[in-house]
DNA sequence: CATCTTACATCGGAAAACTATGTCGTCTCC
DNA sequence: GGAGACGACATAGTTTTCCGATGTAAGATG
């Protein structure tokens, strides 16, 4: 599998927008996280814990998403469940705008036309 | 005029395919480069000098440019133009792919289906 | 000659992601 | 039931890199 991984620094400034973007469908847990992010990009961000639990930190400290520990049906320890709260839905719309704005902006210069 | 900025997060990562990019034409002075990149995004990418000089260093020591002290026919002090050279138009293909995976690994998450 | 402008340069700070490591509960296996 | 393995969460320290502030020098301007 030719899973080219992304430059560390790509990741900056966007990495809120993804993870809001992961629980807009419904809430998940950290590993559940990097699963599905990994899966949705073809293996191209692969988030590491040292990158993730940190910025859900971030992310539950500016009210966009909540962090509750449950226990999961199948057993195990009880892990941190997050869900988008309805700030983190406002932020989620803006922070998706604001990436269309960049990603036309990168066009414009690297793009040539289009 | 309405230009919303960046997040200066945003640009990490990129800074240097914008650069190579603008360069690919014809070459250009610190100057010309920030009005360049500021044209080319509708002012929604506002390169500092303090951003800037370092990161032509850094491309230059890398190889991919080169920068030489020129006098313009207008006068002024002379001015310094950096020239990609053909590593660096090497690089900047690798550059604009790696930014085209990045963009479709952000479009499968954010995008949902798009 | 004094001042202003322009271009280049650099230092210190801040933000954020990564590496490495640690802790705590469960579960498994003997 | 005890020992180790494992999964999930957590965090300290390092690195990268952009930005704000500031400095220097050459020429233009009056």
């Amino acid at each position: 599998m030719n899973t080219p991984t992304m430059n560390p620094q790509q990741l900056k400034g966007h990495l809120d927008l993804l993870l809001l973007a992961t629980l807009e469908d419904s809430p998940r847990y950290g590993g559940q996280i990097i699963a599905d992010v990994q899966a949705a990009t073809d293996g191209f961000f692969n988030l590491r814990e040292g990158t993730l639990y940190p910025a859900l930190h971030r992310l539950e400290k500016a009210g966009w998403i909540a962090g509750e520990f449950q226990q999961l049906p199948r057993g195990g320890s009880p892990v941190k469940v997050y869900t988008l709260t309805p700030t983190g839905r406002t932020e989620l719309r803006e922070q998706r705008e604001k990436y269309e704005r960049f990603a036309h902006a990168v066009r414009g210069v690297i793009g040539g036309s289009i």
